[in-house]
Order: C-alpha cells, then sequence, then structure tokens
DNA sequence: CTCCAGGTAGACAATTCGGTCTACTTTTCA
DNA sequence: TGAAAAGTAGACCGAATTGTCTACCTGGAG
C-alpha cells in the first residue's frame, strides 16, 4: 500500500474515533509509521489531510450503502435491507465500517463551523450523495418517502449514538415506517 | 448578573458556535471580561465549564420546547407547533435558541469520544429528557408516534445543520408525519 | 556505478493550550 | 470601620500544536 494511502486510514480511523480536533498530527505519523516530512509532501495541510480522509470515508460508505441496498423488489424490501444494514453498523459488527462512532460528516461539520470552508462543503455533499443513492434505490420511484427514510436515517444514526441503543432506534424506524409504504 | 452566570453564558454562546476545542479559556475570558482567577475559582477545569453550559443550554432548550408544545389539543396540533417551532430555530429567528449551528449536544458528543465522560452522559440525558417531554405532550398517548417524532426531529436537525435548508426539512418531516397521524 | 526521487528520524520554531500564581483593587457586611 | 471575600490583570509554566528543516538512508532506472 503507498504511503498516501497508509497516512489515509490511518487518519480516518483515529479522526473518527477521537475527532479531529483531538488528534494531533504526531498522532497520526506515529500510528502509521510514516515521516512526517513524507505527511507534508502528500498533503499541504491538516485539513488536506481531513479531506482526504473524508473523501476515503465517502468512498467506502458510498459503496458499502449501494452494496447493501442494491437490486430490491419493492420498496419495503428496501428498507428493510437498509436498516438492517444500519443496525449491523451501529453493532460495529460490520468490518467495512469499523467500529460505530455516530456519522463521521456529521461529527467533524460539528468541529468545522464556517460553512464555506472545503471541509464543511464535503460533508454536505456526501449528504447529498447518499440522499440520491436512496431515491435511486426505490424500485418504484417515491421522492417523499425518500425524504423520510432520509430523516429517519439521520436521526437513527445520531441517537444510536449518543444513547448507544443502536437495535432499538432501528426497531422504531422500521415501525414508524410500516404504514407509509405501499409494496 | 453574577460572574458565574456570564462565564457560563459567554462559554455557552461560544462553544456553541465554533465547537469547544476550537475554543480556548482565554477567548471565554476576553469575551466575558472575567479576570482567569476567577474563572477558575468557580469552575475546577474547563471540562466542568463545559459541564455547566451544557446544564444551561440543557435548561434553556428544555423550557423554550415545552412552551412552544403545551397545551395542544389533538396530536396533531403538537407536531405542527413542534415543527413550526424548529422552523424558527432552524432560521435563527427564535431569539431565545440563538443562530442555529445544529445542536449543542450531538456537537459536543462528537467532539468527546469517551461514553462514559460525565459531558457525554450530559448529552445522552439531554436526549432522554427531550423524548420524555414530546411524549408527555400528546395530548392522546402515543409512545410509538412519540419515537417517530423523536427521530424525524434530530434527523431534522442534523440536515438542517448539514444543508442549510431548514424549511425544506420541516416541511418534509411534516409530510412524512401527515399519514401518520389519528387526530 | 551513479543519480535521484522518495523515504526516515527527529530537532526545531512559533504559537497556543489549560492551569497556577502573584500582586493589587473592589465589594460586602458584621 | 475594618476585615474578609471576591474580583482584576496578566506573567508564567509545562505541554502540545502545526509545520519547516537538516541530515541521512534506500531502492531502482539509466
Amino acid at each position: 500500500m503507498s504511503k498516501r494511502q497508509q497516512l489515509m486510514d490511518t487518519a480516518l480511523e483515529l479522526f473518527y474515533r477521537h475527532g479531529v480536533r483531538a488528534i494531533g498530527i504526531n498522532e497520526v505519523l506515529k500510528a502509521s509509521t510514516v515521516a512526517k516530512r513524507t505527511l507534508y509532501s502528500h498533503f499541504d495541510s491538516k485539513d488536506e489531510l481531513v479531506l482526504a480522509a473524508l473523501q476515503c470515508r465517502h468512498d467506502t460508505f458510498l459503496s458499502w450503502l449501494e452494496s447493501n441496498i442494491e437490486q430490491s423488489s419493492s420498496n419495503d424490501e428496501m428498507i428493510q435491507k437498509l436498516f438492517a444494514a444500519l443496525r449491523r453498523w451501529f453493532r460495529s459488527d460490520d468490518p467495512t465500517l469499523g467500529a460505530f462512532r455516530g456519522c463521521f460528516f456529521i461529527n467533524t461539520s460539528a468541529e468545522f463551523s464556517d460553512p464555506d470552508s472545503p471541509i464543511s462543503q464535503a460533508c454536505r455533499a456526501h449528504k447529498r450523495d447518499v440522499r440520491k443513492l436512496i431515491g435511486r434505490h426505490l424500485p418504484r420511484a417515491d421522492e417523499s418517502l425518500a425524504d423520510t427514510i432520509f430523516l429517519l436515517k439521520e436521526g437513527a444514526i445520531t441517537t444510536a449514538y449518543l444513547t448507544g441503543d443502536g437495535d432499538q432506534v432501528v426497531e422504531q424506524c422500521l415501525s414508524a415506517l410500516q404504514g407509509l409504504v405501499s409494496t
């Protein structure tokens, strides 16, 4: 694996687990066994590394999500698949996403208050793409249902992290969506 | 106003607007026109000040929420009132809550990764109390509906912050809840 | 063989952090 | 009135921050 990839993987792991501002460059270097000189030859600043970690997580998450909900034969089936996947994530049972600590993009947005910064823009773009993906994988197109699914999913992620009880939250989402689906 | 209250108000304002780790003790002192010695006579550490700011926000938010949803004559009316209030918050039109920058408790939780820390526990307790308050103010008791409202509200707050379009998010929530209410 | 891009290790600079401490001033109230 | 309590301004400490720089090493390509 390239040094650049090593740095991005380590940075993502540490930034996600502890928060961006809680992790210093030196900790990333120590954990990735890369020299500081090498880091700054690949990235101009810590913010650039954060941006790269966000992009890395974005790619991983989108393909994880798509592989979990694609080829559903009904809207209801897609919902079942989606929230079953979220439950695994909340339980930290999915090796692709690692130990659950909420949404990396929400967490990072909370740490960077300027909405025009590249980091905030990347977080915004991620959410836009996730919403699009959900809409695209409803076999029977229904933008309003996609909005509801998306909002419940966002609520589920933050509540699962805050309360620690992901199973309960997933049940509540599925129960809420029960009445809304016309298979 | 007491010095202690000045410190809590200023800390809350700055921590909420910029994030806890982004604001140093010295910035709080400068903005509150209080001496460092005085701060440390009231609070043992920065974490204690953060905890006090969380408690302060908790009280403000709970009473704001209650005053906005109390004495509804139907579940539907309560939902309308709740999301109308959220829309004002998202627009930063409500002087009680100040300029909107997402949920202070979600944001702060994102910055403190240890779920057993007093700060994380305070954030968890806040969400529990908000959920209880919502359930208590549904005239026709319905725990399942209260769960749905809570999760949509959480999704609405994070999405309104991330995307910046609070009005759209509120419309989506109300539309989603349309089908679920038996007045 | 030589050259050089790309790597390592880590000292270093400049700044900021949370927190302590001294010295002095103001307020409170018995 | 006078002493205790509470406040101010800011120097200072040790640690940690991001980012630069020197000095050295390594593995291929020409």
